[in-house]
DNA sequence: TTGTAGGCGTTATCAG
DNA sequence: CTGATAACGCCTACAA
């Protein structure tokens, strides 16, 4: 792989005059830069970005964690935060934390060793502490669907307390009172909103939660079918299950088809983010709309803002959730 | 932050003392590696992996490139990689082609400008010939879902042809004769090769291929119900539709619904990929086996074999699909 | 086992 | 506008 060295002997000037019309700021004049653009050409020469890097302590990539790599959810999160850096030339090194706090450090230290320029973080497992001790660090670092207390400027997060009261709500209003809910992994952060809205809804409505309709899933589809079974196999009445998200939910609608319920007259069922699939259940999964790809696109922006200068970006760090009515809540009879 | 230099004079040894403890490789002391350890913790030491990459001209880093970030298929191939990868300590760049040529490209070379120990690519827009080039280069490339002509050793791929036919095959060995079909976009090689095996399968049974059955769609739910709707208004008759994957199944399962179709009496419906998801649509979709999870482990085990040397490793180039039965075919009346 | 020194490919600061 | 030259942080023969 041809140098800037190479270039520089072919084009006939020095190295210095090579890095600035790579770099396109300085002046040179039309005629050198034209000789050393031939020279590239001719060698096939592309810039080594390690070596920039090293040189310059920028990347022009930003690192993103995410706890999965697949799931609807973290799709459209990824695809959010590339598509708008991509617009904007940069790149994007994405690794996973897979929820657990060692795998989580490791995979933000590993973007940190790659000199990114910034990085975007979703993480459930480490502490506020260990974060805000990683903001005292050198690089610009931004959260997702987190708010770690007094970093409020460089969190995206969505009203996950309010989704969860929207969705309780939602069924409450067509008469339910005997509600199931079966909620995330209550180490996450979501999922603990989630549920907090949820309580807040019966409250609101004087229903008094109930123990024996509270299941903690895993936000997978099995989570969904492993919930209802609980309920049923405890015997537990109940004519509506809201689930923290939409693949519990799916999988909560497939079971309970299974079992002979017909849906939704003798069960309704909500779920939580509006995932693309949510459409194509059967019924219609009546949701929570969780804009992530949208999120994705502000912290996107939140980085080109802050840290590489853009103006007139205007950021949005808080959103609120609404509700989509679709086919799989009904009235009580 | 610290570097190697100050670990050392903090521990009073030489550069290369402190390189090798990192490097866990040549001899070194127990008491002088427990000096530098406990130097590099005190200054909270991290190596500059960049500086590393340069200097050693390895990263321990493998790229990835593919079409998109969300996308169940993506999602399980990716995940498929990485877990394999992160289990041998390795880390993953990846980033993105969007099926266009330029920015497949583009990704490609910002892969090898990241000095990546080796690329893993999942390319649908690039020629083959330009592939050829590049393996020419330096760096180790290999191929997900494509078989590039004379470098069958680099590919791991299904046989599409195959499932194709299969698809085709279960619902013509249900009686169905009046076949639509939706392809994914020709110009992507897995979708030619599933309309191939369509075509061989109506062949071998006497079908005739009728243009008015057959529909070009874009791999995503909306190509289902565009496609289905196409047929409908051109007033053609068909009891069965193949989908050349699951999310236009999908969509063509809920469109069809919408318009009234009693499924899978009055249509029989079968999909491709075998997504998470085909099992949670109504009726349960039945659909060929895409063991795309597990290919990606297996692209990741031949860069473990041939860039790390690890041995003992078996590597399966080849994989077929097989059909999943579930209930969104059934027989003709 | 440990240290010295040159080099990886660029950038960036000075002079000129 | 252009050219030397010292970093950037680390690896790796080669010596000791």
């Amino acid at each position: 792989m041809a140098t800037i060295y190479e270039v520089s002997k072919l084009a006939g000037v020095s190295l210095a005059t090579v890095s600035r019309v790579i770099n396109k700021n300085s002046r040179v004049s039309d005629k050198t830069r034209q000789k050393v653009e031939d020279a590239m050409t001719e060698l096939g020469y592309r810039p080594n970005s390690i070596a920039q890097s090293l040189a310059s302590s920028r990347s022009n990539s930003i690192g993103i964690l995410v706890s999965e790599l697949h799931g609807p959810f973290f799709g459209q999160m990824m695809a959010g935060i590339e598509a708008e850096l991509r617009a904007a030339g940069k790149h994007v090194i994405i690794t996973t934390g897979h929820s657990e706090e060692d795998k989580e450090k490791e995979g933000i230290e590993f973007l940190i060793s790659r000199n990114c320029d910034a990085i975007i973080l979703h993480v459930e497992a480490v502490s506020d502490d260990y974060l805000i001790d990683l903001c005292k660090g050198k690089i610009p670092v931004y959260f997702m669907s987190r708010l770690v207390a007094g970093l409020n400027e460089q969190c995206i997060s969505l009203n996950n307390e309010l989704g969860g009261y929207l969705a309780t709500q939602a069924v409450i209003e067509q008469g339910h009172t005997n509600i199931a809910y079966i909620s995330g992994p209550q180490f996450k952060a979501d999922s603990k909103d989630r549920l907090t809205g949820h309580m807040r809804a019966l409250a609101a409505n004087n229903i008094a939660f109930n123990k024996g309709l509270y299941f903690e899933g895993d936000f997978k589809e099995t989570g969904g079918s492993e919930g209802l079974k609980h309920f049923i196999k405890n015997k537990q009445s109940f004519s509506a299950l809201v689930c923290a998200n939409d693949e519990m939910a799916s999988g909560s609608i497939t079971y309970a088809r299974e079992q002979g319920f017909s849906l939704p007259k003798e069960l309704s069922i909500i779920g939580f983010d509006n995932i693309i699939f949510a459409q194509h259940t059967y019924p219609k999964l009546t949701t929570i709309d969780n804009p992530v790809n949208l999120m994705g696109h502000m912290a996107a922006k939140l980085v080109l803002k802050n840290v590489y200068k853009q103006k007139d970006i205007v950021i949005e760090h808080y959103f609120e959730p609404k509700i989509i009515m679709r086919d799989s809540v009904s009235p009580i009879k």
